[in-house]
RNA sequence: UGGGUAAGACAGACGGUCGCGUGCAUCUUCGGGAUGUAUGAGGAAAGUCCGGGCUCCGCAGGGCAGGGAUGCCGGAUAACGUCCGGCGUGGGUAACCAUAGGGAAAGUGCAACAGAAACACACCGCCUAACGGACAUGUCCGUGGUAAGGGUGAAAUCGUGAGGUAAGAGCUCACGGGGAGCUGUGGUAACACAGUUCUCGUGUAAACCCCAUCCGGAGCAAGACCAAGAAAGGGCUUUGGGCUUCGGCCCGGCGGCGGCCCGUCGCCGCCCGGUAGGUAGGUCGCUGGAGUCUGCCGGUAACGGCAGAUCGAGAUAGAUGAUCGUCAGAUACAGAACCCGGCUUACGUCUUGCCCAAAGU
RNA sequence: CGGGGUGUAGCGCAGUUUGGUAGCGCAUCUGGUUUGGGACCAGGAGGCCGCGGGUUCAAAUCCUGCCACCCCGA
């Protein structure tokens, strides 16, 4: 009975799933990755750098990074799940069909999960990705 | 109470909501989908410093030279450079800690600068008994003796006292110190203690070396398999030499087996780009093992034996996060990547034993 | 994840094998030369030899732990 109890966060009642992220949607080949970064654009902010480009696919795949400047395993693996949970809460808003990379910087050691969210949430609005679609 | 020292334990817990990896079951539109359920990082997972398992190098073989490692004694272990218990040495008021700790009377080398001299020494000093010379009955010069004193140095011939002497010297003696041999006692042994004989110039082997013991190379990106793409074609000629019963055998060449030899395995002409490998993907390897827990027994201990119970990650751009509440408060170092045994390094909290100091009873 | 290498003056490098004086080039500073500058000439300063222990009378060098950087392997 789990769309009783999380029917306001989940939309199984409404008829759209609930957001995983599925396999396909890993970004991880490597041409994909200098394709990126050569032609696509980018946003940074205090935080995250996110850059973004069209796949051509009818859905989004989104890699996260934290390079050995963010710190030791530790450090680097928590930089990864907070902006994976951040991104996870706003993803099924953006539109379909490209691709991401999130970069952590390393201001990101010793952040919160809200500061984290915050930041990721103003680089994906002065992306003007919503506008773009519209 | 303060300081120190040794040993041990834990690494937030519980509950609510959302989210992730894997196993199993069911459903399925077969999609690396859905639902349910179970489970899901460490004491160091780290550094990669040692030792093994496993895989490939055909087998992992022998000898030699060379190289590497270890180095008190006894034990533990699959093995170790690890661990345990002792011995010696050093440090500490003590509890306790550290210890690459064989051989320098097998040989070679080195010991800068300073200093006269660093396997043997005479610069200053002391003396000149013996020998030679001069003046002349005592001095000077030569020659020679001397390591007690000065000075140099990290290090200079055992220390103190007495005798002795021309002056001195283990030259002699007393006491003390070091080393070697022998004997006895205790101990499995290292070694300790006692006696006795001889003896008295150093350090360095983490310098070469000697002695004893051990060591093949690479590493899961090892390696095996699957399907896909691409290539397996042509020419010159008779293809190392010999024998042949056409199966092969002997010799030779090349290559592999860390170096050489032995041994052994594979291959055998030339040319045309000229050979069979390379690219990206998937599956396996991949977790049940020197496993964990409990009890009993043996052992000072490391550890071993027996019995019972139990299964506790397996990802592949790489799974543990977010948020709320309660507990007095909530955390340092830090994330499995083939698997084990150690070492080293990083680090939070708590408990216990012991030692020292001060005060009180 | 595994394998290998390098750390010496501001920069690039010797010296480490065989332990005792830390050196070379460029840059820098001072003086000379020039009307001035460059070039040239002469002189000087600048080093806990990546960090911590150990062996030794003595360590950049030998041994042993750390740290940082670089390279190679699908």
């Amino acid at each position: 009975m789990r769309s009783t109890w999380s029917s306001g966060i989940c939309r199984n009642q409404s008829g759209s799933r609930v957001f995983n992220m599925l396999k396909k949607e890993v970004l991880r080949n490597k041409n994909d990755f200098s394709s990126i970064y050569r032609t696509g654009r980018s946003v940074g902010d205090r935080y995250v750098v996110l850059f973004f480009k069209k796949n051509g696919l009818g859905y989004n795949r989104t890699a996260f990074l934290a390079s050995k400047k963010v710190g030791n395993s530790v450090r680097r693996n928590r930089a990864r799940r907070l902006m994976r949970e951040s991104w996870r809460r706003i993803a099924e808003d953006l539109p379909a069909g490209y691709d991401f990379i999130i970069i952590a910087r390393n201001t990101i050691n010793e952040r919160s999960f809200q500061d984290v969210s915050s930041s990721l949430n103003h680089a994906v609005r002065r992306s003007r990705l919503k506008e773009q679609v519209k």
